[in-house]
DNA sequence: CTCTCATTTATAGTACTACTATATTTGCTG
DNA sequence: CAGCAAATATAGTAGTACTATAAATGAGAG
């Protein structure tokens, strides 16, 4: 199992973590941010939780905003470094996509890391947090700060692998759009609101992988 | 035009809102939490805007997430009580399901009101801020209050149109969900994220349901 | 081995949010 | 015009999301 080196914007943070208490704030908020939700998520309770005071976080981040971006750049950038990885040994662009589906449906190799984290936990916080990122007032600003790059570097690598397979198609990006989107979204409604969907918890990621592998292969099929 | 009789479910409000007060707060809010954006939004400031005090507001709504859940209802009420409608006098089940992708991008009457509210302006509010409804630790609970049953319900609709077309599938609610979901997230993406789709600010609704159209007729034929 | 300088802490404070409580006034209804 | 709900006025609480500043700590350089 290769371990990528991923660094997320340097921008989105105020110092260098590389060091223990910024590891412990790091890895603790992770935990926290989970469990509480963002709005819950609060430095002070952080700062409790990582054995420091609440000034040392805001040495390292500038809000629990900036945090929550930082988890999500890590996420999408192991995410997009792992489905290029992948796909580097394949020749069947049409193999490449199935394998990137099943990432983005969070089929993952047992050992699999994001640097410091477990990328299982960081998906667990973007499908529930996630989009809280970008829906609000400030998008086009962070969005001018390129905080969202390495989500659309992704849709971006799918869009490019949908093109491969299909050259004549008119709205890759749109559809690679779908394709990422409907794996947060669908997770999220197999736990919360089953009603949306066919799928199951307990059935997992594989029926989720393979709906959306039905979905590309349906629409590329003309 | 018809106006359709559209009702919230009366547990999210604590008193009547057919009142002089109570319609301003309904008006008023809408623009002001649109302006805003849900975490700047506050009753303080919504009480000003409809001239009266805090207290009065919260004497109606116990807190702006109930308030935002009465939009998205009175949302997706009208969507799908429209979709229905509009569908009625269409025999041919593909031209209904044509319609409704027509309805959920946004394209409708110039005429059509939701009960009081302008559904433009409801949708602006909804594509924005809409998830933050069922995206918070509380989505369980409210989720046994049936606080989302017309979003459930329109896309249990289009589920029936899908199979009415293709009486064999089987993922028939997971693509409605992707269908309405989509129609809101690359509306968001056109106007903030225009990278993650070939779709333009500029062109429209129009290229948004001929997406959608193209991506559902590509996945009912096979 | 101690000086230095960045890191971390301690302490304090501000403006605002998201309420709750209660007493009083207003205004329509029978 | 009595009664009652709706609305207001006023006050207060606990917590959030910071900012500011000075003091303590500790690792690395000379």
């Amino acid at each position: 199992m290769a371990r990528y080196l991923i660094e997320p914007d340097p921008g989105l943070v105020l110092r260098d973590t590389n060091t223990p208490v910024g590891a412990r704030i790091l890895a603790e908020g992770l935990v926290l941010m989970s469990e509480l939700g963002l709005e819950g998520f609060t430095f002070r309770k952080l700062a409790e939780r990582a054995g420091c005071t609440e000034m040392t976080v805001y040495h390292y981040f500038a809000n629990k905003h900036r945090l929550l971006q930082y988890y999500d750049q890590m996420y999408w950038l192991w995410l997009a470094t792992h489905c290029k990885q992948e796909g580097r040994h394949l020749k069947d662009p049409m193999e490449r996509l199935r394998g990137d589906i099943t990432a983005i449906s969070g089929i993952w190799p047992a050992d699999a890391m994001a640097g410091p984290f477990d990328p299982a936990a960081l998906r667990q916080l973007v499908v529930n947090e996630g989009s809280k990122s970008f829906l609000h007032k400030d998008v086009d600003a962070d969005n001018k700060l390129q905080l969202f790059k390495p989500y659309k570097d992704l849709c971006g690598h799918i869009a490019g692998e949908l093109k491969a397979c299909a050259p004549g198609l008119k709205h890759a990006r749109s559809f690679a759009t779908t394709l990422v989107d409907m794996a947060h979204s669908l997770e999220f409604a197999m736990h919360h609101l089953p009603a949306l969907t066919e799928l199951s918890k307990r059935k997992d990621r594989k029926k989720l992988a393979a709906f959306l592998t039905d979905l590309a292969e349906r629409y590329l099929s003309r």
